[in-house]
DNA sequence: CATTCGACTGGGACCGGTCTCAGGTTGTCA
DNA sequence: TGACAACCTGAGACCGGTCCCAGTCGAATG
């Protein structure tokens, strides 16, 4: 009765979607009462809770988040920011991994995902400038390098943040989700060395990257007497810089490499064979990640699988913490060893 | 002198972030004014306007997306949905180039990229709320199926969609970006039949994806008299389709193969050298997409180049196009054929 | 000199929610 | 019986913009 009355009555505007005033009209209560019923419930009698949602569900209402932006102040989005210069974040398979189980567990969480890259000096800006306008209620920081310039903006405009892997130095402030690179390079180094290789080499990271130090580190600590520091190669995680990197190191006498990414790892394979050497049976390679491409590289590649989806889920968890108004944490997982044919 | 005065005037409320009548004030002048320098400076006289740009630079002042999206009745942002079952696309390095380039295109404009996955029937059904309740501009529509059961929804809600690859059946209701799949798949028959190969066979995608039933058309176009139906398999786009299909392939006699995509291709190449024959003296293997996998496989593919920041930024070009009311359009792009060593 | 026009300005009514607060019931306890 | 708490409700003031409209002012026009 009420629903066809209050057809009649808006027939001319019937086409606009409803409002939180409409809903009120139509369940015969104020436009607080629906509010209440929308955010939980609490402190409304069972009729009018029933009312409201008899009506929501006859309209099909939704609230439109704007508004509720504008009067609560909470933006119900997080960024995925991209700090790294374009060409190689994107290069990646990981990150696609890691924007995907971060969009599931928003989405979960009727939140939003908006992406933002900054690469160029002037997107910085510009990101900047977004994040500190408050469009957004936290940062999910993908960025490898330490040294990034709008961690310190960040940290200044105080907007929450989680890093996926850019620790040093900002504990305190910023919370971390990251693997435990150590543990991780002295498993594959301990593997390599069951095998029954002696002259082990690495192709690290760069050296301002957290993978890049500290997988080298445990590497290292593991071999111990074994450990040749002519056998250190760097590299920048690529195809490319592993090519060029297992190209140099095939001056001296190897018989495995450990490599602190799964695309240096393929170039680095791609470099033994153009030798006339064969992998594994003369120079094994191990890489890094488990990135997709390992499963299906020729030979398939012998890595360390990092928990991509633990990573992104706790990125999402720790972050609506810290939003919520926890103190940053940090967060460490664990990697797996999965052997395949190169190593 | 102003400044210090308005300083002194909201010395307990300093810490909040400027609002337009903090801006108005500081420059003496009315919101109204105010809010005409942001859009455009229109009816502004220069001493106002400089009085008020004085006024923004001094206090960094950023307009509030949500206050103005909900005055406005336009969001600021567009949806980029991905509708394949998640595995699928976040496997494909392809769908990566497309959302770089949509992201910075967006970012050019001023406009933020919401990223939404509807895989599972809950997220579509979620996706089809959000969308339908406005809370963005318009939608990239990243899916290769026809049959996507989401397309009909954003037909009836009538929002602003841009679909990547998904023409058929709604040429007329939905603008479409797409390359040229039947003369690609020409060049790429033509190709190795230059090359001397007179037994070629195809491994196609799904017969529902435009890519898996145009470039079959072209491929047989160009073949002629040397078309072999036996010689065809039908694919997913995935690596394990590859090897699959180029396995069953194996039993007939082929001296090249045409790849529906680059990872088929990869797949393909594997299940030759298991095999025992040699890429590409044995049998030439030729992919599609040109997907970074390509240039740094062993041994690097030849394929059919995907413009793919055209195909983003002319996504992002007639999608704001058509928020604006323009018509719907359909643009197609050239594809380019890069020759590599595997065929 | 009155009229008209165009440039410019500011007041207020929105947009669609949330939230505080005062007020109304009802029930219980002293 | 009065006091007080617990529960429920709606009025109205925001949130921070945009935009319509009425109005001012100087110059040009008839």
């Amino acid at each position: 009765m009420l629903w066809v009355e209050s057809q009649a009555m808006s027939d001319v505007s019937a086409k606009r979607k409803p409002t939180i005033r409409q809903i009120a009209a139509q369940a015969g209560v104020s436009r607080s009462t629906v509010s209440r019923v929308i955010n939980g419930g609490h402190w409304v009698s069972p009729d009018a809770r029933q009312a409201v949602e008899e009506a929501i569900l006859a309209t099909g209402y939704t609230a439109n988040h704007h508004a509720r932006s504008l009067a609560t102040g909470r933006a119900g989005s997080l960024a995925f920011l991209l700090t790294e210069p374009q060409q190689l974040l994107f290069d990646d398979p990981t990150f696609a991994l890691l924007l995907r189980g971060a969009a599931e567990a928003l989405a979960q969480r009727a939140m939003t995902l908006v992406l933002l890259v900054a690469g160029t000096p002037a997107e910085r800006e510009s990101v900047a400038q977004f994040l500190s306008a408050g469009h957004v209620d936290g940062v999910m920081l993908i960025s490898s390098h330490e040294s990034e310039p709008l961690l310190d903006q960040l940290i200044e405009v105080g907007i929450p943040t989680v890093c996926c892997g850019v620790p040093l130095g900002h504990e305190r402030e910023l919370s971390t989700i990251s693997v435990d690179e150590i543990a991780s390079a002295r498993a594959m180094a301990a593997h390599l060395m069951a095998q029954g290789h002696r002259r082990i080499g690495m192709i690290t990271g760069p050296d301002d990257t957290p993978g890049g130090r500290y997988r080298l580190v445990g590497f290292r600590e593991e071999l111990g007497d074994l450990y040749d520091g002519s056998l250190v190669e760097v590299g920048d995680y690529s195809y490319e810089s592993g090519l060029a990197a297992m190209t140099r190191m095939l001056e001296h006498d190897v018989d495995a490499v450990f490599a602190a990414s799964d695309r240096m790892a393929a170039g680095a394979i791609a470099a033994v064979r153009r030798a006339g050497r064969r992998v594994p049976e003369d120079i094994a390679i191990a890489g890094f990640d488990d990135s997709g491409l390992a499963a299906t590289h020729e030979p398939p590649i012998t890595t360390m699988r990092q928990p991509w989806d633990q990573i992104s889920a706790q990125m999402v968890t720790v972050l609506l913490e810290v939003i919520a108004g926890a103190s940053p944490r940090s967060v460490i997982l664990d990697t797996e060893l999965v052997v395949r044919d190169s190593a």
